[in-house]
DNA sequence: ATTCTCACA
DNA sequence: TGTGAGTA
């Protein structure tokens, strides 16, 4: 009941309408690189853990008056260590990967499995 | 029928 | 953010 969470298994479509968002909003967060939905053979297919991490970043944009690019911003000031305890080894294996390009939170999908991390630095 | 990208209101 | 055009 762990690894159905991250199982690519929406498309854009219902996504969007189990949201209650436009599917350019989805594809717009996909372009901010704020989510990084899989892609079968060009369309993009959304994970339950997706769809709460969207629900997240909606959350922050309507309630806490966020803007896309102050979400990027305080992603770039937070390591994701601080988010979630995670033990060192599964910490190590993030930076290698982080330092290469990506950000934690985009695979965080993968190796942290921690779904909306975001909130809790949000609201502190 | 659906999704994709792009450009514009 | 939402829509429409033109595809694949």
């Amino acid at each position: 009941m762990e690894f159905n969470d991250n199982q690519p298994v929406y498309p854009m479509g219902v996504a969007a309408q189990i949201l209650g968002v436009h599917p350019r909003t989805l594809r717009i967060y996909e372009a901010e690189e704020l989510i990084s939905p899989y892609r079968h053979g060009g369309k993009r297919m959304f994970s339950k853990n997706d769809l709460v991490r969207i629900e997240c970043l909606r959350k922050l944009i309507h309630e806490e008056n966020l803007s896309i690019p102050g979400i990027k911003k305080l992603l770039d000031y937070t390591p994701c260590w601080k988010l979630k305890d995670c033990p060192h080894e599964t910490r190590q294996k993030c930076c290698e990967l982080s330092g290469k390009k990506k950000k934690c939170w985009e695979f965080s999908q993968k190796t942290c499995e921690k779904s909306c991390k975001n909130c809790e630095v949000y609201l502190k």
